[in-house]
DNA sequence: CGTCGTACTTAGTAGCCACCGC
DNA sequence: GCGGTGGCTACTAAGTACGACG
């Protein structure tokens, strides 16, 4: 139900105080490494300051001339991380000689004891990492282990614990975490791929072994006495029409399945599958009653629930089997976690939104559907008997271990690893690395782009106003896409007249240009803007002679748009401004809301606003939750129920006070102060009920989540953490400390974005 | 240039589960 | 113990981007 989705109030002008950016640069007292660090780090400033003085490469050729040991100092470990990687690569062409380690991988193997790093990451003439230079404490490198889930959070804490306060010698109130951990034993260590070299050939590993996905379980024939009526009259279902109509009466109350569309494309993918008798017989879905089918799956699913304890656990024991056997894979020899190890099971469509293919069958994929990728020399993964894979590549340019083509829209699947893998990690760094260099850059492009509003070309104008879109909005790039093959939503480039109104003046304000358009996923945007004079005039002009549903930049499209871009600044997309933007304002929030005095739970929820104020910005929103109205109408009668004490011990006071009138008497005079005193607690307490309520009302649409994990960049975060004493375990959970693991270890409490 | 194929990131939700107050 | 509730994870759809090709 897309479309109980509503309004974002887009008014976050004030956030882009585009011109207030303050660089506190406290490198004096910021450099808290290691001891075994310490050496380097007056190098660290060097580089950060010619880092910030400027945007090309020259300055970071010099380095590479130097040699061994200085340039592994320059390179690593910038206090913020800050590492220019993607520019390193370019004067970094050496390429290592990579091994491929078969080193031990016997089924599913628990510990991968590492190799000595030097062998595997190194090429004799390219940069060292750290460690490797005080090589009379670092020799072989340690036992990986990254499964064993429980394990690994005792690890990492043990790591916080150990690793940080050495780093932070003195460590301002920061170590809130400190004392308080039980101080488990594991002896391993986690891989810290952030300290190591990066491929600089394009290769994305040099050994991948993995034992392929876990196929959808097959389908169970529903036993007979769940019966399918056609007409009323009972009809037996071949097991492929019957697996199908099975998906449709497990939704049966869903609101999608009362759909035109979905039913409509339902009944003819499943007539597909009927036996010629049944598709002569069954020509009207109307006429078919899948309710016993149905009620079938919620017993099931009410059986499910209400399983034993010793059940319950016998499927964890099993799930936890499967993900320890085929959840993981050996990616240059460390033990990598899988996102998705599972092959997606059939099942009909749901496209989001106004899907033109809701309902299609989602077809069972099969092992000749199926590629694989790993390494040459690595344990191939076995298809299940009597079947065979499409294909075994070994393609170490892609980061994919299974591909496969889905039916729906043709689009490939890829099973690939967990955003805690290096693979990852790396990846993510460098996009928060982009954005900073954006940073550096920003005003240049807006005065060219305020610039280019003045062109001849329209063209270049509407090239500069959609980005002032992008960039002031923080709108997506909005590729074209196919009409007919999925919802009709659109971004920035792909905006059509119908989607914006010009108001040369509205609320007060002059030049307001509303927005209001479906997103990804359907989601609405909806915003009115005050713009400038001349975005306004190009405007009206790009809708001059325009049919409500022509394109607004007819002249325009993302790979223009981006092909403008790279040459604007290396590694620049569109995208990267939704990226910068999201990130400094996060900074700016806290800077802004986090004020000292305050304790622990005010502070998170100064965080949690400035969160939120990107979550709006970047118009990130969910469904209401189920429970919402429910839960705040708890809240509103805990509400009117202070309130009535309220008014009752108001009136209580003006009794005793009526009373004290009539007799003065101590007594009376202080059952007057006692009765003021209560009414001021519960003033108080209703003060905190109803922020609580505005709090829970303003966040009950938007989604923190999604910023959090995909535009803010960690390290922010970290150091905020860092900076407020705040433990990292108030903002991140489990699987987002692992996810930014990276930033977790190298971000100090000055930190800047 | 536009189209297509491919790879990879970003997105919201369903449903499970741990925890909380009673 | 119980039911509600909020957090989390798994899932997979829907974006962006880019290179090859004609």
């Amino acid at each position: 139900m897309p479309t109980k989705r509503h309004y974002c109030y887009c008014s976050l002008w004030s956030l882009f105080s585009y011109f207030s950016l303050v660089y506190i640069l406290y490198f004096a007292d910021s450099h808290k490494h290691k001891d075994k660090y310490k050496d380097k780090e007056h190098k660290h400033k060097d580089h950060k300051e010619r880092e910030n003085s400027k945007y090309g490469n020259s300055d970071h050729k010099e380095f590479s001339e130097k040699k061994h040991g200085e340039k592994e100092k320059e390179r690593i470990k910038h206090k913020d991380g800050s590492t220019d990687r993607h520019r390193e690569k370019d004067k970094r062409k050496e390429i290592k000689p990579k091994k491929e380690k078969e080193n031990g991988f016997s089924s599913p193997p628990r510990i991968k004891s590492e190799l000595n790093n030097d062998d595997v990451y190194h090429s004799p003439k390219s940069l060292k990492r750290e460690r490797d230079h005080d090589e009379t404490e670092f020799k072989p490198k340690k036992i990986k282990l990254e499964n064993d889930k429980v394990d690994k959070k005792a690890k990492k804490r043990k790591q916080d614990e150990d690793i940080k306060p050495k780093k932070t010698q003195k460590n301002k109130k920061g170590e809130v975490a400190d004392g308080k951990k039980k101080a488990k034993k594991e002896p391993e260590e986690k891989w810290k791929w952030w300290e190591e070299e990066r491929a600089t050939d394009g290769s994305k590993w040099s050994f991948l072994e993995h034992k392929g996905p876990v196929m959808a379980a097959p389908y169970e024939p529903l036993p007979s006495n769940v019966r399918f009526f056609y007409d009323g009259k009972q009809m037996k279902l071949s097991p492929e029409a019957e697996e199908v109509a099975t998906f449709f009466a497990k939704m049966l109350d869903h609101e999608y399945t009362t759909k035109d569309t979905f039913q409509k494309n339902f009944f003819k993918d499943w007539r597909k599958e009927m036996a010629s008798e049944e598709k002569s017989k069954i020509t009207d879905l109307k006429k078919c009653n899948f309710n016993e089918m149905g009620e079938y799956f919620k017993a099931q699913s009410e059986a499910r629930k209400a399983m034993t304890k010793d059940d319950k656990l016998k499927i964890k024991v099993e799930n936890e089997r499967l993900l320890q056997e085929y959840g993981f894979c050996i990616m240059d020899n460390h033990k990598e976690r899988i996102a998705n190890f599972r092959i997606e099971p059939p099942g009909l469509f749901r496209g989001r939104g106004d899907h033109p293919k809701m309902g299609m069958l989602k077809r069972r994929i099969r092992p000749e559907d199926i590629i694989i990728n790993c390494s040459k020399g690595s344990k191939h993964p076995k298809p299940p008997p009597g079947t065979k894979w499409k294909e075994v590549r070994h393609d170490n340019k892609v980061t994919w271990l299974v591909s496969w083509t889905e039916n729906i829209q043709g689009a490939i699947k890829y099973i690939m690893l967990n955003p805690s893998s290096r693979i990852k990690g790396e990846k993510d760094w460098q996009k928060y690395e982009t954005a900073r260099n954006l940073k550096k850059c920003v005003e240049r492009l807006r005065n060219q782009y305020r610039e280019d509003w003045k062109s001849k070309e329209m063209r270049i104008r509407q090239r500069a106003v959609a980005l002032y879109f992008i960039d002031k909005l923080a709108l997506r790039a909005g590729n074209e896409k196919e009409e007919g093959e999925s919802a009709d939503t659109v971004g920035c480039c792909s905006l059509r007249v119908e989607h914006i109104n010009l108001y040369p003046e509205k609320d007060g304000q002059d030049f307001v240009v509303e927005f209001d358009f479906l997103g990804k996923d359907s989601i609405r945007y909806y915003n009115k803007v005050p713009v400038e004079k001349r975005v306004f005039k190009n405007l009206q002009l790009f809708m001059e002679n325009k049919q409500p549903e022509d394109d607004l930049f007819d002249r325009l499209n993302t790979s223009i748009l981006n092909k403008h871009l790279q040459e604007l600044m290396d590694d620049l997309t569109a995208k990267v401004f939704r990226t910068y933007n999201a990130s400094i304002t996060l900074q700016q929030q806290l800077k802004e809301l986090t004020s000292p005095d305050e304790n622990l739970p005010a502070k998170i929820l100064s965080y949690n606003r400035a969160n939120r104020a990107v979550a709006i910005l970047c118009n990130h929103q969910r469904a209401q939750p189920k429970t919402f109205e429910k839960s705040m109408q708890n809240l509103q009668t805990k509400i009117d129920a202070k309130k009535d004490q309220l008014s009752d011990a108001k009136r209580d006071v003006k009794s005793a006070k009526a009373d004290l009138k009539v007799r003065r008497d101590e007594k009376f005079k202080k059952a007057v102060e006692t009765k003021k005193k209560a009414v001021e607690r519960l003033e108080e307490q209703l003060m905190k009920l109803e922020v609580q309520a505005t709090d829970r009302e303003e966040n009950k649409q938007i989604a923190l989540g999604t910023s959090k994990l995909n535009y803010l960049d960690p390290r922010i975060s970290v150091a905020w953490c860092k900076k407020w004493g705040i433990p990292i375990e108030k903002i991140y959970n489990k699987t987002q400390r692992e996810k930014f693991a990276w930033a977790i270890d190298m971000a100090e409490d000055d930190y800047e974005f």
